[in-house]
DNA sequence: ACGTAGATAGAAAGCGCTTGCTATCGAGGG
DNA sequence: CCCTCGATAGCAAGCGCTTTCTATCTACGT
């Protein structure tokens, strides 16, 4: 059998109640009695056991983290601020935290069930990341979810998405309308008026708060929509949705990606075309991913500061850091116009 | 209070004994009785406590993932797909399983002390990506401690990494050497003479793999090795590397990274030096991330198949796929000749 | 020198679930 | 018609830890 407390305490010479106290730190103990517990624990190699201690404690070091996507660098870098800001000091023994990353993969019904795996673990604190499906029903079921969970007591933060009504979970939320607008605005100042856009998925928040910043900002220039086209947010989208946009509209001279990644596969099938980047056609992009910078021509787009938001999401989880007021943030994107986008061709 | 499985037992009149194997499903129980004590579930709202049960059956449903950079598309790919093979049917309730990634920063001793925790939490199976720190100290530590996990029933799969002796631990490496080899061959048929490298951090299995081939390919050549720069495995590194390298000889023409994110780095400093690619340096990377076909021009690069191994690791670890024969299998990478190789000028 | 507060340590009662063993009931077999 | 066996359900003993309450012992204050 694998070692027990009553081992240790029985070759500490001390009972089981001292040596959970040594390992807790948070009670009295007299340094000798510590010292010897602690040889004991070394001696025979004692690793607690985290179920009991959380059967019997009520609390757990879990932190549940969902993503859409671990292998997108968005969700990543996200998911990495947060895992590092959940472990370090503060909180029971040495405070060390475990991250479970969840990958959702953009399905709310998976988002549902791995709520309900967290909350069957009695996890510390959940951060969501991601957009939201806006799907009435599943809305509804979130909610509901939400609320028994941090009724349960664990903390609830939303990471780049909406907040959710009466749930009591603390959001920090992405300005995707405002960051939209800028970019279509950019491309307005440069002398473009014929504007493909390709969004994200349907249904998804942040998807349409792209789209109607990309509006609202052509509607205040007076100028008409140009094709749109959804798609998910992946490369082989961007380049699929720019082929059928040059179908529609083979005079367009900028195109509008929902995000960094679909801008690359936009770039390519540009490209394949025989279109120069920005001469012919002006590209920009949503993120300001790591590699956006890198790509020849580096990319225009809105950069979202995802590493500080997943850091302040995971601070708040663990309570280090006030709530925002009205427990809801807004976090704004920053132009960053760079070679992929020119004035038109006169 | 949180509903107990007592409480669902009251409600359906039957036993606690009798919920529990209703929601495992492992004894047989009346169709009748399953029934009224899932509709006293649903009505509940129930949800089992997770520490309480891996308390008492002693087994979880925790498989924990250690990576190297959560951010890093390399682990992010390998993490999603022992992820997505975790998940699924086979084992009790439905078979849900949770991944617990650990990003450990490339540090050693954040890797054992993961290992720790998953040891606490009684994992189910630990995959470990990345490759070696190749400090004795810490490989005895980290032995150890495999044998232990291993021993307490965690199944261990090293996924990237070589084997560790006398653990059990089953091992998926890369052929890093191969691959390394093989690049820099291409180069040498190319051409090319005075071939800059860029290794990975010191120390590390990967790093010391990669930089092998590429010197046995340069010596099986007769040809005299250039210059070598150590770093990180990071855009800046590349970057930094890259003058570093320009300064020792100017006359190189073609470079090779440690992978392809160090490569993007190289890129950026070659033109920033008014170099062109490839008609003045040539640049190779490693690994073929996604980016990696999208940069101009196209990175020549060797690929890993990620997903593959990470998947393949995760249904070892699940038991379901056989152990690979000796408990090890090397995984060759795929020479990819793109845009960013050429012959050296003449 | 005696009472008492303060500092430690131990006893024991669970935390909520799983599971080996036992009990019950009905259906066949002899 | 009695006995045995198969199918279900319940009992109750833990799983290994935390924590409340109690017991000791030492050190002072007066």
């Amino acid at each position: 059998m694998t070692v027990t407390l009553a081992d240790v305490a029985a070759r500490a010479q001390v009972s089981p109640a001292t040596v959970s106290r040594v390992l807790n730190g948070n009670y009295p103990v007299a340094a000798t009695t510590r010292e010897r517990v602690l040889r004991a624990v070394d001696e025979l190699d004692y690793v607690l056991n985290g179920p009991a201690s959380a059967l019997a404690a009520a609390t757990s070091d879990l932190v549940g983290i969902l993503v859409n996507d671990i292998a997108d660098p968005f969700f990543g870098i996200m998911a990495g601020a947060v895992q590092s800001e959940i472990g370090g000091p503060g909180g029971r023994a040495g405070g060390e935290r475990l991250a479970v990353v969840c990958n959702t993969g953009g399905s709310s019904e998976r988002e549902l069930t791995y709520l309900t795996l967290l909350q069957r673990q009695r996890a510390a604190a959940v951060v969501i990341t991601g957009g939201a499906v806006e799907d009435p029903l599943h809305a509804e079921a979130m909610a509901g979810k939400l609320r028994r969970l941090g009724e349960a007591g664990t903390r609830i933060v939303l990471c780049g998405r909406p907040p959710v009504q009466d749930t009591g979970a603390i959001a920090l939320a992405f300005d995707n309308r405002g960051g939209g607008r800028r970019l279509t605005e950019h491309l307005l100042d440069l002398g473009h008026r014929r504007i493909g856009y390709i969004a994200g998925p349907e249904e998804r928040t942040t998807t349409r708060h792209r789209l109607e910043g990309h509006r609202d900002a052509l509607k205040a220039a007076g100028v008409d929509e140009c094709a749109t086209v959804h798609g998910p947010y992946d490369r082989r989208s961007g380049y699929e949705a720019t082929r059928e946009l040059l179908r529609q509209d083979p005079d367009l001279t900028a195109i509008v990606a929902a995000n960094d990644t679909v801008a690359l596969g936009a770039c390519a099938a540009l490209r394949e075309a025989g279109l120069r980047i920005p001469e012919d056609v002006s590209v920009a992009g949503f993120d300001d991913l790591p590699f956006s910078v890198d790509v020849v021509p580096a990319l225009t787009t809105v950069r979202l500061p995802l590493y500080e938001a997943g850091a302040r999401a995971g601070r708040i989880a663990m309570g280090r850091e006030a709530e925002p007021p009205g427990k809801m943030s807004v976090i704004a994107g920053e132009l960053m116009v760079r070679g992929s986008t020119a004035r038109p061709r006169t």
